[in-house]
DNA sequence: CGGGATCCTACCGGATACTG
DNA sequence: CAGTATCCGGTAGGATCCCG
C-alpha cells in the first residue's frame, strides 16, 4: 500500500505517511467483497450475534472469508468479538460506535451513487456505443 | 458481483438487483489502487491533461494500470477522454462534473477516517496486545 | 506519445477437510 | 460451533516489448 491522495486532500497534507497508509487501508477495506454487508448486518441487529447467525445473514459467504472480514472489522474497532468457554463454544458479534460511525459515513456516498444511477447508466452505454 | 448490503440500505430495497450492481460497481472501484489519486490529480487540474502529465503526477503507476484506470473513469462518465489526430499523437482527459461530484461525496469519508486516526491506531495496539 | 499484447507474480476468495 | 489448514482457479497489477 502506498502513498496516494497525497496532493488531493489538501486539508491531511500534514498526516505522517505511516498515518496516511492506516487512513487509506481503513477506508478501502470498505470496499472488501464481504465487509459492508457484514457491518451492516451486525448494525441491523443491534445486539449481539452470533457468528453462524451473521453467516446466515450474508448470504453466500464462506466461513473463510467471513472470519477473515470479522477478524479485520475487530482489529479496526468496528466490532468486539466474545467468546465463551463452553461445549459447544459460543462467541459473539457486535458492533461499536466506531462501527456505527462508519456505515453512517459511507452510507451518503451510496445514496449519491444510487441517485446518479442514471447517468452512470448513460455514460456506460455511450461508452459502449464509441467503443463497441 | 454479487448482491451485497441487501438489507443495510432499506431506502433502495426497491432498486432492481441489476443496477444495485452496478452501484456497487461504482462505489467498490474507487477503493481501486489509483483510481481516486487519478481522478483527484484531474480535479485539481481543472483543465484538460495529457496522459503523460497524468503519469508524471501519480507517482509510481504503470503505464498498465493508469490506462486501465483511465477507462474505467472514462467509461463510468467520471472523465473525458480527447484525441487529437496528430503526430505524436496527443490525448488529453479532464475531468467531469460527475467526477467532482464523487471526489465531493468520498471525501467526508475520507475525513472522517482521518478524524478517527486515533481511535483505529488504539484498537489496532489493543487487538495486537491481545492476539500478539 | 499513448497505448496494446504478453508474461509473470502475489493475493483474494471459494471449496473442502479437519479440530478443540 | 467456530474456527484453522490446505488446495486451487481467477484476477489485479508490475515489467517488458512492440506498434501506429
Amino acid at each position: 500500500m502506498e502513498n496516494h491522495w497525497k496532493m488531493w486532500n489538501a486539508e491531511c497534507a500534514a498526516l505522517e505517511p505511516e498515518r496516511e497508509i492506516l487512513a487509506l487501508e481503513i477506508t478501502t477495506q470498505m470496499a472488501d467483497k464481504w465487509l459492508l454487508w457484514t457491518l451492516s448486518v451486525l448494525a441491523e441487529e443491534g445486539s449481539p450475534l452470533r457468528f453462524s447467525r451473521i453467516m446466515e445473514r450474508v448470504e453466500g459467504v464462506s466461513q473463510k472469508s467471513l472470519t477473515k472480514t470479522l477478524r479485520q472489522l475487530e482489529r479496526d474497532g468496528l466490532v468486539t468479538r466474545e467468546m465463551f468457554p463452553e461445549v459447544p463454544p459460543r462467541v459473539e458479534y457486535t458492533i461499536t460506535e466506531l462501527g456505527l460511525g462508519m456505515l453512517e459515513h459511507v452510507r451518503p456516498l451510496w445514496l449519491w451513487t444510487v441517485q446518479n444511477l442514471e447517468n452512470f447508466e448513460r455514460a456506460r452505454r455511450k461508452y459502449d456505443e464509441r467503443r463497441g
